[in-house]
DNA sequence: ACCTGAACACCGTTCAAGT
DNA sequence: ACCTGAACACCGTTCAAGT
């Protein structure tokens, strides 16, 4: 049966779960697939090419809500923690390709009863810009962890969630969203 | 004259920002100061272990503002942007070795007044990654305008600047922290 | 149309051996 | 103490040639 795009992204999907970005090898999926490495190359342009659709896949996993932007928030945080390195392939991607983050894109909607479009835009980024950041940190440490180059932190792990959301309250509260009031 | 750690770090500092990450090699350093690849182990652990002092060094070209939260802000965004890849050095180096990352570890000084300690501490750092990931988004892009696989869009370029300070003035508003009214 | 084989120009890291 | 030489185990990408 002849190769194609999907499999090819499914194989590099499942490697990065399993591997992270470091173990994320175009070699490795044509090893997986059992092809030449070449022969990728008739399928995809380029690794980016591929990345673009395999941050895709990320955030369909789980798609965010469209009414709550705290629970947006929380679920674009997820979808990220799912896979290894699932910021930094997102985060890349936001640049490479924002329409392949479709979900992602239509979080200005959340603000859109409340600014003009162009600053509803920036409140929809502002928070994502604020997740990327927070899980990109999050995710660094697991790898470095996991290679034991860091040890655990048990302590920031157990206030992982709760730091994230006081910053999620904290931007939304600025931008006018119903939050929990200032302590 | 023997090599040093310090020299090493300088090559590493001056390759990122001619070159970005993506041409920061420990082959390349190691051609630009003429010796051997090996060589460099003598004096760094790792290649990780070298960009930790780079990302301090990135932070150490811009002094962060102690008394003005909003000012802080665009400081660390013209620290990041005076470097490729700064951010994401950063943001690597954040998660690999905090305490290399002095200035940026002080900003919950900006909050101590407002919040007890530990939200303090959230707050500075919902503030670090916002810029992080904002900033990310921005370098990533212009590294793939200048190696042609993007255009450059100059609509969002003009608008970035004040694009980053709507998230800014946002964050601080929701932190109680002196800002312009919503909108 | 689709893939192989083989190459090109690279990587980070290690380590015996030299000085 | 400090560095070389050489290797090990990799990379992404291209492209003629095969089927």
């Amino acid at each position: 049966m002849a190769l194609s795009r999907t499999q090819i992204v499914d194989e590099a999907y499942t490697t990065l779960c399993e591997q992270g970005l470091g173990g994320l090898s175009m070699r490795r999926v044509a090893q997986e697939l059992g092809v030449q490495p070449g022969a990728l190359y008739y399928h995809v342009a380029s690794k980016q090419d591929l990345l673009a659709d395999v941050g895709a896949r990320i955030l369909a996993g789980a798609p965010l809500s469209t009414t709550d932007a705290r629970g947006a928030a929380a679920d674009l945080r997820s979808a990220l923690l799912r896979v290894r390195d699932g910021a930094e392939v997102v985060s890349f991607v936001l640049a490479y390709r924002p329409e392949a983050l479709g979900p992602c894109l239509e979080l200005y909607r959340l603000f859109v009863d409340r600014f003009p479009p162009r600053h509803a835009e920036w409140a929809a980024r502002t928070l994502v810009h604020y997740v990327l950041g927070f899980v990109a940190e999050e995710q660094n440490r697991a790898e470095l962890v996991r290679t034991d180059i860091l040890d655990e932190d048990p302590e920031r792990a157990a206030d992982a969630a709760e730091a994230f959301e006081f910053g999620v309250d904290a931007i939304l509260r600025g931008l006018g969203t119903a939050g929990p009031p200032a302590r």
